[in-house]
DNA sequence: CAAAATTTTGCAAATGCTTGTCAACTGGCG
DNA sequence: CGCCAGTTGACAAGCATTTGCAAAATTTTG
């Protein structure tokens, strides 16, 4: 029995590939070298890497990018409702495209692994929450961390 | 009709004070002047507040209390087990007492204001959810941003 | 109760992540 | 191909938080 919440693979990678380049030109954003390569580095992405992890990958592409134009461009692509920007813990930013269906996450305490799922009733239910309250959602967070169950 | 996650007042101030200073006695941590003072606004607290404000709110007691102690005093405090910290939208840390029953918040954003609230339901659908991803929560976190609905 | 042992403090300097400044550069239209 | 506002790289600055250290406070001992 499959349950509902489970995902195989990537939410964010499974769906269409969007065309950013040509969503950002329409937008009157220009598409510079820099933007090219991280922007491709985000759509490779199956993890949730942080500004320095893509900016190591993006300089292993084009050696001449700069840490100050991956934060501008993560800012940038915020903003626009490209990408979404998490900080589990408490640490640095860390990234995902936008543009998969909504989840949530599931890190992994002992390994840093971070699981995605997502669940219509948890989702349903904060509605009605803040509906309750008197407020209409406008985003939200649901983090679990955990640890893998051990097989006794 | 009332609704059972509506929280009237704080869930931290409700419950029993417990004596910080006790327990941390027991444990082997000095009791000083500065955290006593400390300890004494965590208990009275009513909001979130962070680190800044507590030690602004510190200063006001005793002029002598540093920003280093504050900060010094939260770590302590949170690895024991006696306060919770929050990272609402990425600011500054901000801090509540431990003692009360686990709640959730939803964040006002256009006044920044904090409703606490708990939803036995949707706890108990996350720990389904770990379950059937193989994991046990170790904790969690749900913050619900939005704005107060129009009456229209 | 005083001295020794140990922890904690205030201050300043250091850290880690992120944003700001600015001269040099370049994408995209004409 | 040339123009020029938008963008970049380099590096300084900002902000929240942590740390090194000598002095001060607390607890333990005698
Ligand atoms: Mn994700
Ligand atoms: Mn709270
Ligand atoms: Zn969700
Ligand atoms: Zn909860």
């Amino acid at each position: 029995m499959l349950v509902n919440w489970r995902i195989i693979g990537s939410m964010t990678t499974m769906n269409h590939k969007p065309d950013y380049e040509k969503e950002l030109r329409d937008a009157g954003v220009r598409i510079t070298r820099p933007r090219r390569v991280i922007l491709d580095i985000l759509t490779a992405t199956e993890d949730h890497p942080d500004a320095m992890e893509i900016f190591r990958r993006a300089v292993s592409v084009d050696s001449s990018i700069s840490l100050s134009t991956v934060y501008r461009t993560m800012k940038l692509l915020e903003e626009r409702g490209t990408i979404h920007r998490h900080a589990f813990n408490g640490g640095p930013s860390r990234f995902e495209q936008a543009s998969g269906a909504h989840h949530d996450h599931l890190i992994d305490i002992e390994t840093g692994d971070v699981i995605e799922f997502r669940s219509d009733r948890i989702e349903k239910l904060q509605e009605e929450i803040a509906r309750s309250l008197g407020y209409d959602i406008v985003h939200h967070r649901l983090e679990l961390y955990g640890r893998k169950r051990q097989a006794k």
